[in-house]
DNA sequence: CTGTTAGCGCTTTCAA
DNA sequence: TTGAAAGCGCTAACAG
């Protein structure tokens, strides 16, 4: 017996009111079925009377479906996180879906979340963002058949939407370099930890950074590789140690905004200047490096997570039944935190 | 009859397991009442034989339940509004409770979501973040007896958490007072939009500002309210008119940083150095404040929403009977973007 | 302490 | 075209 109060009227009464069995209720409700116009009359009044409509949940159980969409998302909280979740909202706030946020912040939740959100009787589908999967997890999601699409991130075996973190990371440093820096540091996450900001990403723009050196002849020097906790006091803590070192870099390309900001306080802390001293080329393009004019990657966040939801739906209604991988491109903004070195080498 | 492929183990399954009744099942699981500690075994052996775990949608049905709860927000995507979630986020991720966020963008939307969302059978109860409340709204609630509680917002009848923002509107208004700044400009949404992005708590601090005025004998001068839709570049623009007239104030006061920071472009763009010619202080406190070294009176948005949804499950719990108000602090932190006028009056 | 049974509100065969 | 009835997976009386 259910311990809740009278919960508003039901499809019984209405098919009582109209005089009609409960199945033409539903057939009306769903136009699952042929109905005579005239019962379906009857039964639309009643439904108008008792401002009935029925109840999410027992139509959940009854079809087997939750007509929820999960979302689980490292620091949803961060700018760029926030852009790619107002994407899918712009695609799933006209489905008859709600979705789910799930916050990652350890890895325990993450664990957690990947083990008991994707669960046929718990979501309809899961979109993961900016978490790397490992096979096990996607063995996982195939044993529990929930659709799920990776937002930031691959795998084989599952439908993905990412930028080109690699290019990106190639285009960042080949702009410095032709600019003529050769004292070019990468400043990311911690990437050994799979809960950085932006793990998998951080990596290739570092393989990109690394690419565009090497084909210019630029060594790779490993001391200009700086990482560290991603916000901007960490970093901007870090930066001050590497920008008075003798062998300083004249150019640093950082893997978001929000740790080129760090870098820039540093180098204000150091009354360095920037870009007359230091180029910094940030990425992301969250809405601030505007106002600051920084140079920086824009990514396709917002469409990003669009993009997502849609995937999602094709694979709902079986339209993608083999993995699918988009990319989407990466923009190099120029203002005015990039210019040539003053002393170049 | 369910369309639903086969959906893993049910109580039924394991109940036949452990050769007991499914009634016991629920028993064990649900702690409900005591188990002789043989069968218990049992029975734990058996769901872990079979992994089961129970159905959350079942679950809700029998229990008249849904477990969610939802948050209708405006612009989920803004600074501001997102620290106020990750409060809520703070509290519910370690309940039985998913929330599921509602995004208003329009006046349609506020509707649709007002009326459909506070179902007992679609949530137990409701968070309305920003967006006022009509007394036809709230008979609305109570009739459908779902337990609501606003934050950022009032209502004599429902439990709230504001911030004192008339209060918050003298002490930045006061602070420029002291300073010696006659000429003071208040900016803020358009006032008459129940969907600008703050409209009670822009009209409170537009009465702290009056308040703050009249009580040190500076005539209040509407020309010196400068309102227009709240984005940096609209507030650039409208700033950029304000700032060249020949009475142009020696300072402003914003209703939000995003809102300081497009008075900040519009001075950089008229070559007007902050502070010396120009003292701006903002409001919220967002995380880039402090990297421009914006003065600004800081709100306890995170704290907000956790406390939003504490009193939500005092609520649930029926711990609180009769509406409740509560009110957090308000503090101004004084950066460097505010000085006394260069040409006191 | 434990099994049986009756719902929760809906969708969908199956007959009529 | 329509109604009766079964069943989705679970909880909670009610007996035993």
């Amino acid at each position: 017996m259910s311990k809740s109060a009278s919960n508003g009227p039901t499809i019984r009464d209405v098919a009582k009111r109209a005089s009609v069995g409960l199945a033409t209720v539903s057939r009306v409700i769903n136009g699952s079925a042929p109905v005579a116009d005239e019962t379906r009359n009857k039964v639309l009044q009643a439904v108008a009377e008792l401002k009935y409509s029925p109840s999410p949940t027992a139509r959940k159980l009854s079809l087997g479906k939750t007509f929820v969409i999960s979302i689980i998302i490292p620091f949803f909280t961060r700018p760029s996180f926030v852009e790619r979740l107002r994407g899918i909202d712009s695609i799933m706030a006209n489905s008859d879906y709600d979705f789910i946020v799930f916050n990652v912040e350890t890895m325990e939740k993450r664990d957690h979340y990947f083990s008991s959100v994707p669960r046929p009787d718990r979501s309809d589908g899961v979109i993961i963002v900016s978490l790397p999967t490992r096979s096990e997890d996607t063995e996982l999601f195939r044993n529990k058949r929930v659709p799920v699409v990776l937002i930031d991130t691959q795998h084989p075996s599952l439908t993905s939407v990412t930028e080109d973190s690699v290019q990106g990371g190639i285009d960042a440093t080949q702009h410095l370099v032709e600019l003529g820096h050769t004292r070019i540091a990468y400043v990311s996450d911690i990437l050994h930890d799979p809960l950085a900001h932006n793990y998998t990403a951080s990596r290739n723009r570092l393989m990109g950074y690394r690419h565009a050196l090497e084909r210019t002849g630029i060594p790779f020097n490993p001391t200009y590789h700086c990482f560290c906790h991603h916000d901007r006091p960490t970093t901007r803590a870090m930066m001050r140690e590497v920008l008075t070192r003798p062998d300083r870099p004249t150019a640093v390309f950082a893997a978001s905004d929000t740790q080129a900001l760090g870098v820039m306080e540093a180098a204000r802390d150091l009354a360095l200047r920037v870009p007359e001293d230091l180029s910094v080329v940030g990425y992301d393009d969250i809405e601030i490096a505007e106002y600051v004019g920084l140079t920086t990657m824009r990514q396709a966040l917002f469409e990003s997570g669009k993009r997502g939801a849609e995937l999602m739906f094709q694979l709902l209604d079986g339209q993608i039944t083999t993995p699918r991988a988009e990319c989407l491109p990466t923009d190099l903004i120029i203002r005015n935190t990039t210019c040539p070195p003053q002393h170049p080498a």
